[in-house]
DNA sequence: TTCCAAAATGGAAACGTTTACATTTCTAAA
DNA sequence: TTTAGAAATGTAAACGTTTCCATTTTGGAA
């Protein structure tokens, strides 16, 4: 069981080392005979590179740090497979860390990372400005998703929860709403407080003197469910419901349905994110589409970016819109269906 | 932009590297003043130790290689998903590389991964006993997932896609259903194969004499929904559809609503894998539950325990049980649902 | 104070590559 | 043939760690 480096195809081809590592690498000179030759005996000797003493000295893994947080679903899918197909591309390895629950976590995952990756791909909750000057290498390049912005070190890419949850909540009011619910994700969660601050100014703006309607979330279907069956008592019901997503929307419809109310001819709901579920269920979930693979696919092109050209590195931070996904949920007219590219999935 | 080094750090601090090493690693012979010293200049240096110098020399990368063919959505998610819990258990690190659409993209990555991890993960379509002979370096230890057993070389883990199909078949056969039609899956699947070959052999146990009906599909919705139009096109139709993945019954489903057949009423209908879809469609799919993320997590399992004990290697392949999901979609009686666990997922 | 074992530290050789530089071997023109 | 220049190959020093030994320091007991 013994590892065959090297220096055992060397020894057995009656060449040099050096030479050995100029047949596996490129066209340097190196006859074409010798070469073969060589390559012949490491496939024999079933001899394999071993990329890690490589990139000791070539300092370069062909590799990118992938930090995500404690995430399931639809999401974590989405983005990995955005950014593994970027990466794909480049051809570019990924390391992935995710489910760290806390910084301490965090930190050890980004330690772990120096000397295997070229660069970090970075979305956490518990990352924040001083914790990656505290904790990051100084000489890894770094790009940041959806994550509070900070002081403009590091390049970023955020999705417009802000923009979105506007335009959706502009949306039921253009739609006749008065009285907006808004099931709200957690508390702590960046991405939650902008589709709650979306929500808000359009209140604010497009139906001044509104009452604000928030309940409590925490993006899972069952709090979706328990605000749900909140909104079924309280004595003035809203007549649209926003929830902050999808899953929770969800949730909200199985609550309502249990208690007989129809959507969207009782009452409107509309989610976010767009989930593949949310075309699935009936009625069709009015929603807002966030390109989750894209906003990957972006932050790897850029860090690669970064990578080949470590001076020139533009760090502005880039924000992706999103669209609204009108389907039936919250229309009782005949339903205007905008669904563009409706992705097939492959199992 | 300078690396810094433990060469740095000794330097600062008027040690060897030698004692910096120490410093890092618990608690070899050295005093708390110099460790804590050392950690602290270390610490305002922003120093990290890279960790690619350091499996060089132990010969341990606490990595994880992970091969995944061309996967979408739910699959990939919940392998996924099921891998990455276990290896955080035990402090491991992934490295993924999917999609590779042929052999020769799948040796390169494999060779790729050689001296980066510390054992692989492979579930690949491309992948045989005499590729995985060719192209595995001898000394890393291997776990197979779902793919066609070999030699017995390495260990396996496969999901019992035979007994499945054949459960279900037998479970509609139970319900009265004389005529079932099979859709099945792309041809050279191994798993679409097992699928196929359970509802043959079902069929003919419990259900002699009968005539099968098998439509061609790829595990796509939209074979689904071709398979569909098929079906209604038939002169005499089959009473139940027992389609071999989940998205391939969700675009039958659609075809039958667009011409007005009525699931269950009018004709049965039943899928495989129970991805979280499953459940929220009108009506709920009848299906098999796939323990996908259970598969990952047994496989990491198996190889951590093959790279802690390199000697004492059990290869005997492991088959996990699937189990019936019955909801509503094949049912004219009020339905047994059985759902165990729904899972409530979190964004 | 002296001495000894134990504890702390340092020196240097690994780990498996790449690559600059030196050396040898070709090729073809003189 | 000789010979210069190019092409092929070899030598050895890196890359940043860990770890085996050897050496120095420490803290008591004699």
């Amino acid at each position: 069981m013994k590892t065959i480096t090297m220096k055992d195809v060397a020894r057995e081809a009656h060449v040099s080392i050096a030479t050995v590592s100029r047949a596996f690498n490129g066209g340097d000179s190196i006859t074409k005979a010798t070469r073969e030759r060589i390559l012949s005996i490491a496939q024999q000797l079933r001899f394999v590179p071993h990329s890690g003493a490589r990139s000791l000295i070539t300092r370069r893994t062909e590799t990118i740090g992938v930090l995500l947080p404690d995430l399931f679903g639809e999401f974590f899918s989405e983005i990995i497979r955005g950014i593994d197909q970027a990466a794909r591309v480049r051809k570019l390895h990924l390391l992935v860390s995710s489910s760290h629950g806390d910084s301490t976590e965090a930190a050890a995952a980004i330690r772990a990372m120096r000397g295997r990756v070229d660069g970090l791909l970075i979305m956490s909750p518990h990352v924040d400005a001083e914790f990656l000057a505290d904790n990051l290498p100084h000489d890894l390049p770094t790009v940041l998703m959806n994550t509070r912005v900070d002081g403009g070190a590091h390049a970023s890419f955020t999705v417009d929860n802000y923009g979105g949850a506007f335009a959706m909540a502009r949306h039921l009011i253009g739609r006749g709403h008065t009285r907006i619910a808004l099931i709200a994700g957690p508390e702590n969660n960046f991405e939650a407080q902008e589709r709650l601050r979306g929500y808000r100014d359009a209140l604010r703006a497009h139906l001044p003197g509104s009452e604000e309607l928030v309940l409590s979330g925490n993006f899972t279907e069952e709090s979706g469910w328990r605000a749900g069956n909140q909104i079924l008592a309280m004595t003035a019901r809203p007549t649209a419901i926003f929830a902050a997503n999808d899953m929770m929307a969800i949730g909200c419809l199985f609550a309502l349905s249990e208690a007989g109310i129809k959507v969207p001819d009782d009452i409107a709901l509309a989610g976010y994110d767009d989930i593949p579920i949310a075309r699935f269920i009936t009625p069709p979930l009015t929603t807002v589409r966030v390109r989750i693979a894209e906003l990957g696919a972006l932050a790897l092109e850029r860090l690669a970016l970064a990578i080949e050209n470590p001076d020139r590195v533009s760090v502005s931070p880039q924000t992706l819109r999103c669209e609204l996904v009108v389907r039936n949920s919250c229309s009782r007219q005949p339903p205007a269906i905008a669904v563009v590219n409706p992705s097939r999935r492959v199992r």
